[in-house]
DNA sequence: AGCACGCCGACT
DNA sequence: GTCGGCGTGCTC
C-alpha cells in the first residue's frame, strides 16, 4: 500500500475525481479507506483535506509528479468518512465507478446548490457606490464595474451569487476584493426547515408492549449488548405490532446518545407512519422522501450531521444519513423489491445497511410479515437472530380464503372477469354497506394486443416489449413512451382479427360499473397516482367510505388499513407467476399473502377470493393458508435444485451497445474468457439476449454467473472489470454488474 | 475552490 | 517600462 487514491474535500465538478498520493513511511499501515488526510494540493502546495477512497501499489499517474501525504486529520472521524468508506465498499461489491458510488452516498449536487443560494448585498450608501462606479469606469475595472452596476440597478441592492459569477463573469477574486474593500458582503442563507414541524404534536410516551413484543425487544437488545448476532429478523403478520418493538429499541438507543435510521419502502411512507414516530420522539425525528425539494433534503443532511436529529425515516436513501453515532438501523417490510436500487451501483439496502451497521457497531432489525427467502434462510442457519410476533393485536381469526379455479368457471360458461363466488361476495358487501378491494397484479389498461390468426403481439419498435392498449385507444410502450394508433389489421399478417387481450385496472373499473350499477368505485394504479398527493387522496377517500369498491394494482395491498373492508378479490393471481425470473413465486406468495391480510379487521370477519388458472401452485395454496413456512420449504427445494440465491450467489453481467454485432462478439468473447478461468463449481449462463432485447435502440445481452461462494464471484467480477476496461471503451460497449439480481434486465 | 501565469491597458 | 487587474487553466 504505497499509494492512495484521495478525493479532495472541495465540491466542484472539476475536482470531482481521485488524486493519487504517496504514503510516507511513518504513516505506512495506518492509512484506511474513509480516513480524512492532509496533503499539499495545487501549484502553491496549499494544505488541503480529503478522504482516502482506495489504495494501490501501482499508480496510474507519472510517479515523479506524485506528492506525499502530510498526515492523518487527528481524532476527527467525520460522518462523511464513514459514508465514503461505505461508498468504497459499494463500489467493490456492486460494481461501479467511485464517482457513481459517492454520488449515491453523498448529496454532492445539493451541496453545490446550497452554495449557489448565496446572495451578494451592497453594503454602502448608494450615492457612495455610484461615485465608486464612476471611478471603476474611469480606471477600466470592467469586472468590478459590471458587478456594481448590476447591484445598483436592483432597487434592493442584492444579487444572486451564482448569477453574478456566471452572467457577469465575476470571479471569486473580484468578488472577494470587493468584499474586502467594504463595497458588498456575501450572505449565505442557512435556515434549516424540518418538513414535519407543525404537522404533529409530541405526545406523552409510554406504550405498553404485550408479552411477545417485550420478548422480542428485550431479546434483541440483550443479544446486541452481549455476544448475539448483529442482525435480527422480526417476523410478524400485518397488525401484529412490529412498530412498537421498533420504537422501544429506538428509545433505548437514543437514551445511549446514539441515533437511529428507519427504512420504509417509498410506497408505505405516509404521514400516518411518520406521525407515529414524531408523536413518540418529537422534533428530533426527520424524514427524507422523494417529494422533498433538493434544498429541504440537503437541510436534513446537514441537520443530521450537526446532531440535531436522532431518528431519520425514509426510503433506501435514508440509509446514508450522516449520523456520527449510529446505533440501530430498522428496515420495515424488508422483503420489498424497492430496497434494491435500479441504478448503478445496484446496491441492496439490506446488505448495505448490515455493512454500515458493522462499520460503526450498530445493529439491524429487519421486519416483515412475509420475509424474503434470503433473510429467512439466514435466520434459520443462525446468522440472524429471529423473533416472531404471532398474533394480530386484539383481534380475531385470519380471513376465510377461497381459491377459485377460472378454468372451471369457463367450463361452466362464465366468461366474465368475476367468478360466481366473487360476484356474489361483492353483491353481498354492497347490500351490507361494507367495502371490497379488487386487486390486479398489473398496471395499465388491457395488456398486450395480439392477433388471433398468427398469434403475434404488437411490439415496440425500439424496446421489443409488447405495447399496452390505453383508455384513449392508443398503444404505448411502458419503457420508452413510444405510442401509435391501435391498428385495424395485424402488422405481421394483415388479418383483421386483432384485439386487446387481458384486463387492466381501467377495464375492471368499467366492468364493475357494468355489473354493479350504482356502486361507487375508486381506482388506484400507476396512472391515477402520478400527480402529487393523489395517492393519499384516494386512500383517505376510501377510508372515509366515499366508495364501496377500490380497484388497484400492487399499491393498494401495501401498508394501509381499511376497517370497512371485509372482502378482498384477487382477480388473476397467476399474472405475477408469468414473470420470467426465479423470484416470481416468491413475489406472488408475498403479494397474495398481503392482499388476503387486508380483509377483515376490527370486529368484522373477513373473506378473500383468489381467482387463478393454476390453483394447485404452491404459492397460491400456501398464501391461501397463510402458511409462510410451508411456502418457504417448497420454494427452497426449487432454489436448491437450480442453484439460485439464497443457496448460491448470483451475478448478472449486463452488456449494452448500439452495434448489435459488436455487442454479440464482445458478449461471446467475455463468456469465453469466464469459462476459460475454469473456476470449479462456477456455472456460466449465456451470453443470451436480455429479456428486453432492445431499449431505446440500444441492444442488450446478459450473462449470469452462479457459485456457492459469494467471495469467488466477487473476485471474478474484479478480474472482469480490469480485463474489460480498455476493450469496451473502444468498442462503445457498456458493462454493468448486478449482484443477486431481483428484476430482469 | 484557489492559485499562478500571462495578457493588456494605464499611469509614471 | 512597470504596475496591477483580469481571464484561463490546472491541480496527483
Amino acid at each position: 500500500m504505497e499509494f492512495v487514491n484521495v478525493i479532495v474535500d472541495i465540491s466542484h465538478e472539476k475536482l470531482d475525481r481521485v488524486f493519487q498520493y504517496r504514503v510516507p513511511p511513518e504513516l505506512e499501515g495506518r492509512i484506511q479507506v474513509g480516513m480524512q488526510v492532509n496533503f499539499p494540493f495545487g501549484m502553491g502546495n496549499r494544505p488541503m483535506k480529503g478522504y482516502v477512497v482506495g489504495c494501490t501499489e501501482e499508480p496510474d499517474y507519472p510517479i515523479d509528479k506524485i506528492k506525499t501525504l502530510t498526515g492523518i486529520v487527528p481524532g476527527s472521524v467525520p460522518a462523511e468518512s464513514q459514508l465514503i468508506a461505505l461508498a468504497a465498499w459499494m463500489k467493490e461489491t456492486y460494481g461501479s465507478t467511485m464517482n457513481q458510488a459517492l454520488k449515491t452516498v453523498l448529496p454532492v449536487k445539493q451541496q453545490i446548490r446550497q452554495k449557489q443560494s448565496r446572495r451578494i448585498v451592497l453594503s454602502m450608501e448608494r450615492t457612495e457606490a455610484e461615485a465608486l462606479l464612476a471611478e471603476f469606469q474611469r480606471k477600466h475595472y470592467r469586472a468590478k464595474e459590471r458587478v456594481l452596476d448590476a447591484l445598483l440597478k436592483n432597487p434592493e441592492g442584492t444579487l444572486d451569487y451564482d448569477r453574478a459569477s456566471k452572467e457577469l463573469k465575476a470571479t471569486a477574486a473580484v468578488l472577494g476584493g470587493l468584499q474586502d474593500s467594504g463595497v458588498l458582503r456575501v450572505e449565505s442563507s442557512t435556515r434549516y426547515r424540518n418538513p414535519l414541524a407543525g404537522r404533529f404534536a409530541k405526545r406523552a410516551q409510554g406504550v405498553i408492549l404485550n408479552r411477545e413484543q417485550r420478548l422480542a425487544a428485550d431479546g434483541i437488545w440483550e443479544g446486541c449488548k452481549g455476544n448475539g448476532p448483529r442482525t435480527y429478523l422480526l417476523h410478524g403478520v400485518t397488525g401484529s405490532g412490529k412498530t412498537e418493538v421498533y420504537m422501544e429499541l429506538i428509545g433505548r438507543v437514543i437514551r445511549e446518545g446514539k441515533q437511529a435510521i428507519v427504512l420504509i419502502p417509498e410506497i408505505a411512507l405516509t404521514f400516518q407512519t411518520v406521525g407515529r414516530f414524531y408523536e413518540r420522539f418529537g422534533d428530533r425525528v426527520s424524514v427524507m422522501h422523494s417529494r422533498l425539494s433538493d434544498g429541504e433534503r440537503y437541510d436534513q443532511f446537514l441537520r443530521a450531521k450537526e446532531g440535531s436529529i436522532d431518528v431519520m425515516i425514509g426510503p433506501r436513501s435514508a440509509l446514508f444519513a450522516p449520523f456520527l453515532h449510529l446505533g440501530i438501523i430498522i428496515m420495515d417490510e424488508e422483503h420489498e423489491n424497492s430496497y434494491k436500487s435500479e441504478n448503478v451501483p445496484r446496491y441492496h439496502a439490506r446488505e448495505t445497511a448490515i455493512y454500515r451497521a458493522k462499520m460503526c457497531g450498530a445493529f439491524v432489525v429487519l421486519g416483515s410479515a412475509t420475509p424474503s427467502t434470503d433473510s429467512f434462510c439466514r435466520a434459520r442457519c443462525g446468522e440472524y437472530g429471529y423473533y416472531r410476533l404471532p398474533d394480530r393485536i386484539g383481534r380475531a381469526a385470519l380471513p376465510q380464503v377461497t381459491v377459485v379455479d377460472l378454468r372451471e368457471e369457463l367450463r361452466a360458461g362464465n366468461r366474465s372477469i368475476f367468478s360466481r363466488k366473487l360476484r356474489e361476495g361483492i353483491q353481498e358487501r354492497l347490500e351490507k354497506r361494507q367495502q371490497t378491494m379488487l386487486f390486479l397484479n398489473r398496471r395499465g389498461l388491457a395488456g398486450f394486443v395480439s392477433c388471433r390468426s398468427c398469434g403475434k403481439a404488437v411490439r415496440c419498435p425500439h424496446c421489443d416489449v409488447t405495447l399496452s392498449l390505453h383508455g384513449d385507444g392508443r398503444l404505448r410502450c411502458h419503457y420508452c413512451g413510444y405510442e401509435q394508433e391501435m391498428p385495424g389489421n395485424c402488422p405481421s399478417c394483415g388479418s383483421p382479427y386483432i384485439s386487446g387481450f387481458r384486463a387492466g385496472t381501467q377495464q375492471i373499473e368499467r366492468e364493475v360499473y357494468r355489473v354493479f350499477p350504482g356502486a361507487r368505485v375508486l381506482r388506484m394504479d400507476y396512472d391515477t397516482t402520478r400527480s402529487k398527493e393523489s395517492y393519499e387522496t384516494i386512500l383517505s377517500a376510501f377510508a372515509d367510505r366515499q366508495a364501496d369498491i377500490l380497484v388497484g394494482t400492487q399499491m393498494i395491498v401495501k401498508g394501509h388499513d381499511f376497517p370497512g373492508v371485509t372482502l378482498v378479490g384477487v382477480l388473476a393471481a397467476d399474472l405475477s407467476l408469468y414473470a420470467s425470473d426465479y423470484r416470481a413465486s416468491e413475489r406472488t406468495f408475498q403479494l397474495l399473502t398481503q392482499a388476503v391480510g387486508r380483509a377483515g379487521r376490527r370486529d368484522l370477519p373477513g373473506e378473500a377470493v383468489i381467482q387463478t388458472y393454476v390453483p394447485e401452485h404452491y404459492s397460491i395454496r400456501m398464501a391461501a393458508k397463510q402458511d409462510y413456512e410451508g411456502f418457504y420449504e417448497q420454494e427452497m427445494l426449487y432454489r436448491r435444485l437450480l442453484g439460485y440465491p439464497p443457496v448460491c450467489g448470483m451475478l448478472g453481467i449486463y452488456l449494452s451497445g448500439q452495434d448489435e454485432h459488436a455487442l454479440e462478439r464482445q458478449a461471446e468473447y467475455l463468456g469465453g474468457c469466464i469459462r476459460g478461468l475454469e473456476v470449479p463449481g462456477l456455472s456460466v449462463i449465456g451470453p443470451a439476449k436480455a429479456a428486453l432485447v432492445k431499449k431505446k435502440d440500444i441492444y442488450r445481452r446478459v450473462i449470469y454467473l452462479k457459485h456457492q461462494s459469494e467471495g469467488t464471484l466477487l473476485k471474478i467480477k474484479g478480474k472482469l472489470e480490469k480485463m474489460t476496461e480498455q476493450e469496451t471503451v473502444r468498442q462503445e460497449i457498456y458493462i454493468q454488474y448486478d449482484w443477486n439480481p431481483i428484476s430482469v434486465y
